[in-house]
Formats: C-alpha cells, sequence, structure tokens
RNA sequence: GCCGACUUAGCUCAGUGGUAGAGCACUCGCUUCACACGCGAUAGGUCACAAGUUCAAAUCUUGUAGUCGGCACCA
C-alpha cells in the first residue's frame, strides 16, 4: 500500500465532511434504535455578521467531540445549528453600504425596502461562520439549521412578548436609558462596558444662591449638563448648607432659578458635598428628581448634540464642543472655581466604542424581579444546570442575579422583530400578536405600529425552546420532547449574564423545563501578551489561518488541550506539539499498513489469551485502562485530561514500546529467514502468529483512532477507511446499516476484564531493562554500531520474562546476546545497572571509562539515596507508622527495602571498579 | 469598595492529603529499513510568602504580596 510519509491534512479535510453529511450522519434519524437514549446541544448561535474566531473553534471542539463520543455510543445524538441576526451589526453593515453604493440613508429608502436589503445581506454574507463550521469539522444537523428571524422564531418572539406585557412583565415607560449617539439607539446595561479614562477632568462650577452674595460650588465631569439641571442637592444633615436648603439658585447660562433641595443620596464626604442634579441625563439625578417632584429638562438630541433647551448660544453644538463651551461661559462669568484632572471610567458602547450617553427616554423594559426569582429557584433546585467549573461561576451567577435592573428590550433599528404594539391617535398602545387582534382590540383601524424592534438577546433567549419548533401556536413538537432540555450548553463567561440566565428564566417560564442540565463555561483564549484577542489589540489569532498552517485535527485537539476552564495564553507551539501528533498517528498507521498484508481488523484479537505475549497482553490493557479514564474524563468535561492520556497512550505506549517490540514479528523480512526482503518479493505473512500479530496491531490502532475520532475527525477518518476489512460490523448496534465510517464505529469503553496488572509489571520489567542498558551505552559513548552481549541476572521468575523477550530486549538495546543467570559473573571491565527486579552487567572490555562509570554509579547512588533519607525520615517518625494507613506504610517499607537493595548493589558494583 | 480566580522547571500549563509532571526550549548522542513534524539519553523546581490543621500539605484553613477578571461606585 502507498501511503505518504508525512500527513497532509488538506487531503484528508476535503472530502470526508461531504460525505459524513450527504449520508445523513449528523442527523438523530440515522440512529436506528428506538430505545435509544438522547443527547443533545444547541449551538451558542454565532451573530450572522461575523466569522469564527477562536472562542467558536474552542467551544465548537468542545461540543463536537462531546457530540461525536455520544454518536458513537449509540445515543441519539442531535447538535443543532443556528445563527442570530444581530440587529445593530446587520443594521450598520447594510447602512453603510448604502451610503457608499448608493449616497443615501435609511430613510431615503423607507423601512420596507431596508428590510430588504438587510435580508439579501444576510443572505450574500451571513453564511461566512457557517461554512466556516463545516471546515471545523462540526458534526451538526444542518437541516434543523435555525435562524432567529425564521418564521417560527419570529413568532415565539411575538408570543412570548404578548403573554409577558399580558402578565404585566413587559411595560414601556419612560426612564433613563444607555443611549448610543452613533448607532441613535438605547443599550441595555449588558451592551455598555466601561473604559477608563486618564485624562478626564473634574469641574468645579460655582452658582449663586439668589437674593444672597453666597455661591454653591458643585462638582462635574459633565459640565454641559448643567445646562438641563434643574435642582442642587446637599445631605439634610450637612451642617454647611443647611441655611440653603430651600431657597434658589439662579442657574448661570440659563434664565431659570432651581431649588437646593435636601436628599440623603449626597454623601458630603465626597467634593463639595453639593451635587448639581440633572434628571434627564443621570439614572442618580433621575431617582432624586422622582423623589422632590423636579422637572425633567432634555438639552440633548439623539446624536447627542444639543437641543433648543440647551438655549440659543448652544443648540446644535456636539455635546464635547458644549461642554468647552460651558466651561469657557463659566470662567467669563468668574464662576469657575477650578478644573481638577481625574480618573474617570466612561460607558461605551460594547460595538462602536462611542461614549454611551445617559438620557432620560422613552423604551420597553422587562421587569425582571419576578424573572429573578424564577432564574435564583432555578439554581437552587436540585436539578438545577451544575456550571462547570462551578466554582465561581455558579457564584456570581447568583450575585449577579440579585441586583438585577430592568432589561431595556426595545431598540430604535429596522433590522429585528419589530415590536408587536399599535398606537391608535389617541396614542393608545394595543399590544397584540398580530395586526387584526390589534385592530379588534382597538377598535378602529387607524393604527400605527411601534417602530422599535427587539433586543437580539430577547429572541436568543428563547433560544433553547425557539429552536425546537415552539412558537406559541406549536407548543409541542418532537423535536422539543426528544431533545429538550439539552444536556449542556457550552459558552464562554462573558454571557453567562446577557444570555445563559435569560434563556434559563424564559425557558422555565414558557415551557416549564430548565434549559439544560449542564452549562460548560470555558475559558477565553487569550492573545500572546495575555490580554483578550482583539482587532483593536491586533493580538488576534485567525482559526482559519491555523487550520491552513497546522491542520484542523492538530488545531482542534490543541484547543481541546487547553479546555481546563482556565484562560489560557495563546502559544503556537504547542499547536506544533499537536501537528506533530497528528503526523505520528499518521505514520504509526503508516507502518501498521505497510506490513498489513492479508491481515484485518479483528476485535477478537483482543484477548487476554494464551497466543498474546506480554507486550500484546500489556498493550492490551492500557488501551482499556485509556478508553476507561477517557470515558471519564470527558464525561466530567476533562477535555485535557482525555488529551493527555490519548497523547500518552499513543505515542508513549503504543508507539515507543509496541511497535518498537513487535516490529520484527510482523514485518516482512523477519518470520522465516530473518534476512531484509526485496521490493519486490512477496509479502504475504510467512506464519500464522505473523498473521495474527499484523491483524493484532491493525486492531489496535483501529480502536485508538475510534478513541481519537471525536477529537481528529478527519485523521482518523483517512486513515480508518485505509484498514483492511474494516466494515460496519464495527458500528455501533444503533448504525448498523449506516455508511462505512469511523464516525459511527462503536465507542472504546474499556473492560476491566481486560487489564492485566501482571502483564504491566513483567513489560515493566523488560522496559526497565532495555532503558537501562540505553542509558549506559549514552554514558558510555557507545556506537549503535557497536553490539555486545547482555549479563543479567534474576530470580528464575524474571529469567522467564527476559527469556520470553529476548529478542525484543536484543533489539531495543542494540545487544549481541543475553547472558542470564543466578547471578552475574562478569569482568571487571564491565558497566552495571540495577533495576528493581535484575542486576545488569555490560562488559566493555577496552572501551570502559573508568572514571566515568564510576560518576555514573555515583550519580545514581546519590539519587536512591536522598530517596531513601526522605522515606526513612518518614518511617521513623512513629506517629506516622501509627497513624497511617497501614498500606501506606508497607508502600514505604517496600520502597525502601528496594532502594537498599539496589544502592548496596551499586555500591559492589562501585568497589569492584577500584 | 465588594466578590472571585490565579501565582508549580527558562516558556506555556497539568496535578484537590501520601516519594514533584507534560509539551516546547536547553545539553549530549543518533539520517537505526513508520515518522528528523523523528529516535535515544541527560539536565532543570525551597510548588509566591508566612502561620495553622494533620502522622503527612503544591493540595485543606487563615493572613500577606503580586497578577488578572467580574460587580458596585464614580457629583
Amino acid at each position: 500500500m502507498e501511503i505518504a510519509k508525512a500527513y497532509n491534512p488538506k487531503e484528508a479535510e476535503e472530502s470526508h465532511y461531504q460525505k459524513w453529511e450527504a449520508a445523513g450522519c449528523f442527523k438523530p434519524e440515522l440512529n436506528e434504535n428506538p430505545n435509544a437514549e438522547k443527547y443533545s446541544i444547541v449551538i451558542p448561535p454565532p451573530n450572522v455578521t461575523g466569522s469564527l474566531h477562536m472562542g467558536h473553534a474552542l467551544q465548537h471542539t468542545l461540543m463536537d467531540v462531546l457530540t461525536r463520543r455520544k454518536r458513537m455510543q449509540g445515543f441519539k445524538t442531535l447538535w443543532l445549528p443556528g445563527t442570530d441576526h444581530a440587529g445593530i451589526s446587520v443594521q450598520r453593515k447594510v447602512v453603510e453600504q448604502l451610503r457608499k453604493d448608493e449616497n443615501k440613508s435609511p430613510l431615503d429608502i423607507g423601512r420596507e425596502e431596508f428590510i430588504r436589503r438587510a435580508w439579501k445581506w444576510k443572505e450574500e454574507y451571513g453564511n461566512t461562520i457557517t461554512e466556516q463550521m463545516r471546515r471545523e469539522g462540526a458534526s451538526v444537523d444542518w437541516s434543523r439549521h435555525r435562524f432567529t428571524m425564521d418564521e417560527s422564531l419570529s413568532r415565539a418572539v411575538r408570543e412570548v412578548f404578548c403573554t409577558l406585557y399580558e402578565e404585566g412583565w413587559i411595560y414601556r415607560g419612560l426612564r433613563i436609558v444607555n443611549w448610543c449617539p452613533k448607532d441613535k439607539t438605547v443599550l441595555s446595561d449588558l451592551e455598555v462596558k466601561e473604559e477608563t479614562k486618564k485624562d478626564g477632568k473634574l469641574t468645579y462650577l460655582q452658582y449663586p444662591v439668589k437674593n444672597s452674595d453666597r455661591k454653591i460650588t458643585v462638582a462635574t465631569t459633565r459640565p454641559e449638563t448643567m445646562l438641563g439641571d434643574t435642582a442642587v442637592a446637599v445631605n439634610p444633615k450637612d451642617e454647611r448648607y443647611k441655611d440653603l436648603i430651600g431657597q434658589m439658585i439662579e442657574l448661570p447660562l440659563t434664565d431659570r432659578e432651581i431649588p437646593i433641595i435636601a436628599d440623603e443620596y449626597v454623601d458630603s464626604e465626597f467634593g463639595t458635598g453639593a451635587v448639581k442634579i440633572t434628571p434627564a441625563h443621570d439614572p442618580n439625578d433621575y431617582q432624586v428628581g422622582e423623589r422632590h417632584n423636579l422637572p425633567q429638562i432634555l438639552v440633548m438630541n439623539d446624536d447627542a448634540t444639543m437641543n433648543e433647551n440647551a438655549g440659543e448660544e448652544f443648540v446644535g453644538l456636539d455635546r464635547f464642543k458644549a461642554r468647552e463651551k460651558v466651561v469657557e461661559k463659566f470662567e467669563e462669568l468668574g464662576l469657575l472655581e477650578k478644573q481638577d484632572d481625574y480618573e474617570i471610567s466612561l460607558p461605551v458602547c460594547e460595538r462602536c466604542k462611542t461614549i454611551v450617553e445617559p438620557i432620560l427616554s422613552e423604551q420597553w423594559f422587562v421587569k425582571m424581579d419576578e424573572m429573578r426569582d424564577i432564574a435564583l429557584e432555578l439554581v437552587k433546585n436540585e436539578n438545577a444546570p451544575r456550571f462547570f467549573p462551578e466554582v465561581p461561576h455558579a457564584k456570581v451567577y447568583t450575585a449577579w442575579l440579585e441586583n438585577l435592573k430592568d432589561w431595556t428590550i426595545s431598540r430604535q433599528l429596522w433590522w429585528g422583530h419589530q415590536i408587536p404594539a399599535w398606537y391608535d391617535e389617541q396614542g393608545n398602545v394595543f399590544v397584540a400578536r398580530t395586526f387584526e387582534e390589534a385592530k379588534a382590540q382597538a377598535g378602529t383601524e387607524n393604527l400605527k405600529q411601534e417602530n422599535d424592534v427587539l433586543d437580539t438577546w430577547f429572541s436568543s433567549g428563547l433560544w433553547a425552546f425557539s429552536t425546537f419548533g415552539w412558537n406559541g401556536e406549536i407548543t409541542e413538537t418532537e423535536d422539543l420532547n426528544t431533545f429538550a432540555p439539552t444536556d449542556v450548553l457550552v459558552t464562554g463567561r462573558d454571557i453567562i449574564f446577557l444570555w445563559v440566565s435569560r434563556m434559563m428564566m424564559m425557558t422555565k417560564k414558557f415551557v416549564n423545563k430548565i434549559a439544560f442540565n449542564d452549562v460548560l463555561v470555558t475559558g477565553t483564549v487569550l492573545g500572546k501578551d495575555g490580554k483578550p484577542m482583539s482587532k483593536s489589540r491586533g493580538n488576534g489569532v485567525d482559526p482559519i489561518e491555523m487550520f491552513d498552517k497546522f491542520g484542523v485535527d492538530a488545531t482542534r485537539i490543541y484547543l481541546a488541550s487547553i479546555a481546563t476552564g482556565a484562560d489560557i495564553k495563546w502559544n503556537d507551539l504547542l499547536i506544533e506539539t499537536y501537528r506533530n501528533f497528528a503526523n505520528k498517528i499518521w505514520n504509526a498507521a503508516r507502518f501498521c499498513l505497510m506490513n498489513s498484508e492479508g491481515a484485518s481488523v479483528d476485535i477478537s484479537l483482543l484477548k487476554l489469551d494464551e497466543n498474546a505475549t506480554i507486550a500484546d497482553k500489556w498493550i492490551i490493557s492500557r488501551l482499556n485502562k485509556t478508553a476507561q479514564a477517557v470515558n471519564k474524563a470527558i464525561d466530567t468535561y476533562q477535555f485535557h485530561e482525555a488529551v493527555r492520556l490519548l497523547y500518552q497512550f499513543f505515542w508513549n505506549d503504543f508507539c515507543d514500546w509496541y511497535i518498537e517490540l513487535v516490529k520484527d514479528s510482523i514485518s516482512e523480512q523477519s518470520a522465516v529467514s530473518g534476512e531484509p526482503t526485496e521490493e519486490a518479493e512477496d509479502r504475504r505473512p510467512k506464519t500464522k502468529d505473523q498473521l495474527e500479530a499484523r491483524s493484532r496491531i491493525l486492531t489496535i490502532l483501529e480502536q485508538a483512532l475510534r478513541l481519537l475520532h471525536p477529537f481528529m475527525p478527519y485523521l482518523t477518518e483517512e486513515l480508518w477507511q485505509k484498514l483492511p476489512n474494516v466494515s460496519s460490523d464495527l458500528h455501533n448496534a444503533a448504525y448498523k446499516n449506516a455508511a462505512q465510517t469511523v464516525m459511527l464505529a462503536d465507542f472504546p469503553l474499556g473492560d476491566e476484564k481486560l487489564i492485566d496488572e501482571r502483564a504491566g509489571a513483567e513489560m515493566q520489567a523488560v522496559i526497565d531493562v532495555i532503558s537501562k542498558i540505553r542509558n549506559i551505552r549514552a554514558e558510555m559513548q557507545i556506537k549503535p554500531s557497536d553490539r555486545f552481549p547482555i549479563h543479567i541476572a534474576a530470580d528464575a521468575e524474571a529469567q522467564k520474562i527476559f527469556t520470553a523477550n529476548e529478542a525484543q530486549i536484543l533489539k531495543l538495546a542494540r545487544a549481541e546476546k543475553l547472558v542470564l543467570a543466578e547471578t552475574l559473573d562478569v569482568p571487571k571491565a564491565s558497566a552495571k545497572a540495577v533495576t528493581s527486579v535484575a542486576e545488569i552487567a555490560v562488559p566493555l572490555e577496552g572501551l570502559i571509562d573508568f572514571e566515568k562509570e564510576t560518576a555514573r554509579l555515583e550519580n545514581q547512588v546519590a539519587k536512591l539515596e536522598k530517596e531513601s533519607e526522605q522515606l526513612n525520615k518518614q518511617l521513623s517518625n512513629a506517629n506516622f507508622v501509627d497513624r497511617a494507613p497501614a498500606e501506606k506504610v508497607q508502600e514505604l517499607r517496600d520502597r525502601v527495602a528496594e532502594i537498599e537493595n539496589q544502592t548496596q548493589t551499586l555500591k559492589q558494583n562501585l568497589e569492584a571498579l577500584k
């Protein structure tokens, strides 16, 4: 069989995905077992404007690993894909396109046309991420792909909105909201980020008190808002200002008089102890204003320029220009006390980084008090979704819920779910599922629908059940019954509040189920500089580039290997480790296949019977142990542990030892003549044993490929297809009639009965001997081509093991012959070593460097003595011997005895050198 | 200000009560017929610091320092 010398990921990545998809392998319906248990995951919908970033790549890898393994185990498995409509982002893209191509604004073309264009944009550019997911190898059921603006999901949104409104959970009201002047829409608290600015200024303004020559000084970071001030507040207990309470201030730059009021909110210790109150431009001031019935004067337009309420001099000015001008004017009036440098943190729009303006505005809100109770109740409940890692996420989640504010859900956009509310001419509002219903309610046709659309996260909040067909009209579907709640939600820390919590609440409220059983919170993949990857920092790493450079499989298993839950710094060098690993797997398979003539995968060879050698029993044992541990690790979301186990098994056990140990017995030249064969010569197995050995190694390889498949789907499929005589016999029983692919092969669980500790110990004895001799060779700088006899002293039982593995020892230690005896009888010019069951000598007449050998042995004695010292210290502690478990004590005693034995031998050897 | 996480070999990280681990980098030796994306052999750590619990602490408790994150405040 011709196989390339190195693994070429691109080749393997080209065809398999299409074949899997075409064969329906991703669909739960492929499972023919009517009693199969289900396993389901719904993807956190990526933003339709987005492209794959490292966080997606990580999360998708984990979801795919989970899904693929369960599918192989015969579960009725569904991983449901989808995207969200990303209101603001898409709106911005379309606005930009309009401006660039036609120099038009949305208003020029009207709402209907704008939405038509947005859909067109979505059709044209919205598939980037879904295409990239195919490259990732994501085994999602594309036939169930959902988009938050699909008809049914939109129906669900209207239903939920109306129900919540009818039950009093949704209200419309005038509140201080976060306003993005660039996007000209309101934002929820969670879409606003804080940015610390060191060059802020705290400006002290003096306000003259009416009928007095006193002035009262207020401090502010936003001087322009003073144009909307309607009071100055002081603490009622503040002696400095007590006498001023109730008096009026002549507000500079305006013709208004505003009162000095007393309110507990004011902290006398901070600033001047007097606070300007601008109810229309500050949330705290708004509260104060409510308590004191203050007027609310809005001084800004929706683009953050000043409006006519700000006065003639300021109208039309940008807020920052207005700020400068206010300060200048105060200076002219002699009322500017001072300006201090001040470190300030500013709220900015998460997407466009524009400074958000708190502003009084009429919006739609979801009341969160009852929602919060639902959510808190949910996490206290025994069946609550479990967070992984549990700490700190469950705690953070609870803490956040406890001081949750109402959620602003309206957005001043056109792209999204238009709010199903209509106004009559008097401004009365009618919330209804359809226009027809609204008309019936209003008793008139003269209605105008609410312009605003809903926050994208409102529809995302329904994702756990709207994706399964629930839309209010249809409340029960087969998918919902079968797949909800999903088994696990895999997501990042950043959207626990924004999305996870809301989804939990909504799911409980509308389908009375928990949304998912587990919540796996992944760490953040940070840039090389240890900071989150971002475009502005330029420290991002593009997963697609990594796929091109190292292969999809290497990237996937690398990502799985770092999925500990903690944040992780990106490191190219580590991906390389797994690129190398992929190549190692390729080459191990290449070796097996080059010597597979006549052989076939045969599960019945994975037995600990008398035909199996020690090496066979050992590798079968290791395979089963590994399979057990890998399953346990994945069950508990310890992906890094699963990867470590697989890496160690495949490289250290299978490649480094097993292949080397059986090499001669399976390869062409050995069995009969021991001479190398000619290229053209017959490659058929020479003996029945050789045939069996060839089949056995193929079978072990095949098992390993299955175990690796969830992590490295392409490589494993590519190799599995090359194996001789693989067939659907290897499939899980649920897929007997399905296409032949490793992705439906039965996932090995590991069989306790096939774990043989004795074979492990015996193998270790052989490995120890080989390692010791290799050490001697390296330290004595013996040429690889030089061959020497090896003398081994051991008891009868150990001798049997060495005899059975004589050929292997000779080959791997590059020795000429093995001399076994009860005791050593060798020339003085020998290098010596000792293992737990054997004493080894390599006669090196004329080659031995006595000084070096002495140093080598002394080094080993020193190591042993150091260990022995530690152990003896423990053993001489009476408390330890009395109180520690007897088993532990015995363990140490045994070890000490062994060390002393070995030390003794080494010391004798040292003596002999003199 | 409150809460949390982290601090282990040069680097990136595993390791939740019983003799300190991996990968990469470093040193030495190998083009040995699967693989130089490789093979073999070394070297490298008072597990941030301090106290406590325990027969036994990298691991549990408390405190300190540093780093990072979340939340609150920010006139």
